[in-house]
DNA sequence: CTGATGATCTGAAGCGCTCCAATGTGACAA
DNA sequence: TTGTCACATTGGAGCGCTTCAGATCATCAG
C-alpha cells in the first residue's frame, strides 16, 4: 500500500505544479520554450528520470512515465531537443553527400550521372530510416562544409587531397567516389580504365583511324584546346577517373599503333555552357575526326547536338561515343553509344559502406559497352 | 616594450605547453578527440580567447590567432565542433524537405515532379549557400524526423494536420506545399481549381461529353473503383491540391450539364505499381469514357501506356489530359496534353520564404494549359 | 531479524561551445 | 598626474541533454 503513495504523491505534486507552470508561462507570454528540466520539475521528478521516460521508458514505472509524458503535454514540450542529445555522443541519423569540384546542390540534383548516384544512395538511407543531406559545396564553402555538416558520414565525390585531410579531421566516417584512395579511407569507383579501353577497341573495330577525345575539366572555365603533337603532353584529365580513362584510350590506341600524343583533346566542363563551348572548338579544330572520344555522355550529347547543328550526320559522317549512360543517353538524337557503368549501384554501395560501418573497403564495380546508333564505321 | 613581453609569453608557453599536450596524446595513443579548451590550454589563452580565435578573428589580436591556430594544427584539432556552437543558438545551416504522404528518399529523388520541385529548392540553397536535407518521412518515422531533423527550417509535402502542430512545436520556420494552410502557417500552392477547369474545358471545347476521372489516393493501396451515380460520393481525392482540382473538374463538367456524379473516378497512388492498376482498371471499367482527366501526369501517362497495350488509339479513340508538365509529359507517346506548373518555381518560392524569415505569406502560383498530342475531338 | 537483491530514482558531472560582464592595459587628453 | 577610452583578454555561466555512480526502499531467502 505504500506504494500507492508514492504514486499518488507525485501525481499529487504534478497537478499543482504543472498549472503553476502553466501560469508562469501564461504570466511570461510565451517565453523561451520548455526543457525537459522544466518538465521534470513540473512532474516533480529528477531530470535524469524525465530523461529516460522518454529514451528508455523500460527504466522507469508506467506511472511515473505516463506522469511525465502528461507533464510534458500540458507544457506543450515537443520531446527531447535533438541538438542537446547529440552533444552526448548521439547521431544526426543523416548522411551527407558531397558531390565533385564545384558542383552545386543545383547541380547535382539535375545532372543526369548525379542523380542517378543519389538515387542509389536515397535507396539505402531510406533502408536505414536516415536523412539524405546535399551538402552545398562549391569551392568556396566546401571546407565549411566539411567541417560543420551535421551529419553521421560524408559521401565525397572526388575530391582533393586537402578535403580528404579535412573529412578524417571531422572523425566521421566517409567514402570517396571515383578514385584511387589512399588505402586508409574507403572508396568505390569504377573501372575507367577498362572502360576507356571499350569505347576504343569499339571505334577502331568499326575501322575508326582518326580520333579525338573530349576530356573533363575539372572546374568551370573555357575549354583548353590540345593539339595533336602538343609537346609535354601530360594527362589532361580533370578527376582521377578521367586520368583513368585517358589511360584505357592510350591503351587500345596504342594497341592499333596510335599514339596518343597525336589524338587532339578538348578539354572542357560538363555542365552546360562550358561543354556547349567544348563542342564547337572540337568541330572547329578537328574536322578530320571521325571517332570522338568522350568521357561523359553529357559531352557526348552536346557533340552531337552541335553536329545535328551543322549538318553533320551521326554516325554517317561521324562517330561518337560516351561514358556513363546516364538516363539521357538513350534519349539523345541518335541514341548514344556508351559505356555504362553502374551508376545506382555505385551510390548503393557507397552508402551501404557508411551505414554498414566496419573495415575499410575498396570496391571498383564493372563497365559494359552499349552500342547504340552514335557510332558506325567511317565513310572512306 | 611590455606589449611585446605580453605577446612572447604565451608564445614560450605554448612550445613548452604544445609538446606536454603532444606528449599527453601519444602517452593515451589517439585518445578522445581534443577540443577548443585543450587548444586554449596548450596555447595559454583562455577559452573565450580561442573561441573567438575562430569565430570572431577581429577580436583578437592577430599574433594571438596566430598562436592559436598554430597551436590547433599542432594538436590536429579540427575547428569549433559544430555539435557545440549549434547548442548555443546557432544555425545548422540547412534547411530540410520532407516530401508529401509516404514518400520515401528514393522516391523524392526519382519522381520528375518531386524532382522538379527539388530543383527549385537547391537552387535557392546554393544561393544561401546552405545544405539541402532530404528529410526521410516514410510513415512510421516521420515524427521522429520532423522531431529531430537538424535544419533550420522545413519545406513540407501537403501534410496531415497532426505533423503541422509537431512542426509548430519544433519552433523552427516552415511552409507546406499545395495546401490551403492555416493563416499562420505559410503556404505555396497552385491553382489547382483552375488548372483542372481549364483541363475538363478543353475536352469540352473539343467535343468530349464522356469522362472519367483518375484521382490521387493518398497511400499505396490497390486503386479504389467509384462508379458513376455513387450514392453519397464525396471529394474523392487524396490531397487537398487534389480536391480542389475536383472541384475544378466539377465546375467545368456541371456548364456543360454534366454532373460530377455522373463521371466514374479511380483513385490511384501514383507511384508505379499502383498508377498501373489503376489504368487497366480504368480501361476495364470505363470503356465508354473518350475523355480521361488525370491528376498527375504520371498517372495519364501510365493510362497512355495501358492503352497502347490495348491497341486502343490516343488520341483517336480516347483523349487523355495530364497535370503538372513533369518533364515525361513532353517525351510521352503521344507526347502529353497537360496542365503546367511552374514546378520548378514552386521549390524556389518556398525556400525562398524559408530564407528570408518575415512574415507568413501565402503564394499561389499560376497554371497554364499545354496542348500536345494526346487530346483531340473524339470519334462518333 | 538480517543482509542481499532488484527495481527505481536522484544528483551531478559532463558533452564542446558561445557569449558576456568584468578586468586589465596602454594611449591619450586634460 | 589623473581620468577616460578603447581594446584585448579572462572566467565562468549557460545551452539542453545523457549518463552513471550512488541512494532508497520493498522484497525475499536464510
Amino acid at each position: 500500500m505504500k506504494r500507492f503513495n508514492i504514486v499518488i504523491c507525485p501525481t499529487r505534486n504534478v497537478v499543482k505544479r504543472e498549472n503553476e507552470a502553466l501560469q508562469e508561462r501564461l504570466d511570461v507570454g510565451v517565453s523561451g520554450s520548455i526543457k525537459l528540466s522544466d518538465v521534470a520539475r513540473a512532474a516533480g521528478v529528477s531530470l535524469g528520470t524525465a530523461s529516460n521516460a522518454f529514451n528508455r521508458p523500460d527504466l522507469v514505472r508506467a506511472e511515473v512515465r505516463e506522469l511525465v509524458e502528461t507533464t510534458a503535454r500540458a507544457l506543450g514540450y515537443a520531446g527531447p531537443d535533438p541538438i542537446g542529445r547529440l552533444l552526448m555522443g548521439g547521431k544526426a541519423n543523416a548522411i551527407g553527400w558531397l558531390p565533385a569540384g564545384d558542383m552545386s546542390v543545383g547541380h547535382a540534383v539535375k545532372s543526369p550521372y548525379l542523380r542517378a548516384l543519389l538515387v542509389g544512395v536515397a535507396e539505402i538511407c531510406d533502408e536505414n530510416a536516415a536523412s539524405l543531406v546535399i551538402v552545398s559545396g562549391s569551392y568556396d564553402r566546401k571546407e565549411w562544409a566539411i567541417r560543420n555538416a551535421l551529419v553521421d558520414g560524408f559521401i565525397l565525390g572526388h575530391i582533393e587531397e586537402v578535403d580528404m585531410v579535412l573529412a578524417r579531421q571531422r572523425k566521421v566516417p566517409f567514402v570517396v567516389m571515383d578514385m584511387d584512395a589512399r588505402p586508409d579511407v574507403s572508396s568505390v569507383r569504377v573501372d575507367g580504365r577498362t572502360g576507356a579501353r571499350l569505347a576504343a577497341e569499339h571505334l577502331l573495330d568499326l575501322g575508326h583511324r582518326r580520333f579525338a577525345i573530349v576530356s573533363v575539366q575539372r572546374v568551370p572555365a573555357n575549354p583548353i584546346w590540345h593539339p595533336a603533337g602538343e609537346p609535354d603532353r601530360r594527362l589532361v584529365a580533370g578527376f582521377p577517373l578521367d586520368e583513368e580513362k585517358l589511360l584505357g584510350y592510350r591503351e587500345a590506341l596504342a594497341a592499333a599503333g596510335i599514339a596518343l600524343d597525336d589524338v587532339p583533346i578538348v578539354e572542357s566542363h560538363p555542365p552546360t555552357p562550358w561543354a556547349e563551348a567544348g563542342a564547337r572548338m572540337l568541330l572547329d579544330l578537328a574536322p578530320e575526326a571521325t571517332g570522338i572520344l568522350a568521357m561523359s555522355d553529357k559531352q557526348a550529347i552536346t557533340v552531337l547536338d552541335e553536329a545535328r547543328r551543322r549538318g553533320i550526320g551521326v554516325p554517317r559522317d561521324l562517330s561518337v561515343i560516351g561514358f556513363d549512360d546516364a538516363s539521357d543517353a538513350v534519349v539523345a538524337v541518335p541514341p548514344l553509344t556508351t559505356i555504362a557503368q553502374p551508376t545506382i549501384e555505385k551510390g548503393r554501395v557507397a552508402a551501404r559502406i557508411l551505414f554498414e560501418g566496419g573495415p575499410v573497403r575498396h570496391e571498383v564495380l564493372p563497365v559494359e559497352l552499349i552500342i547504340r546508333a552514335s557510332t558506325a564505321p567511317p565513310r572512306y
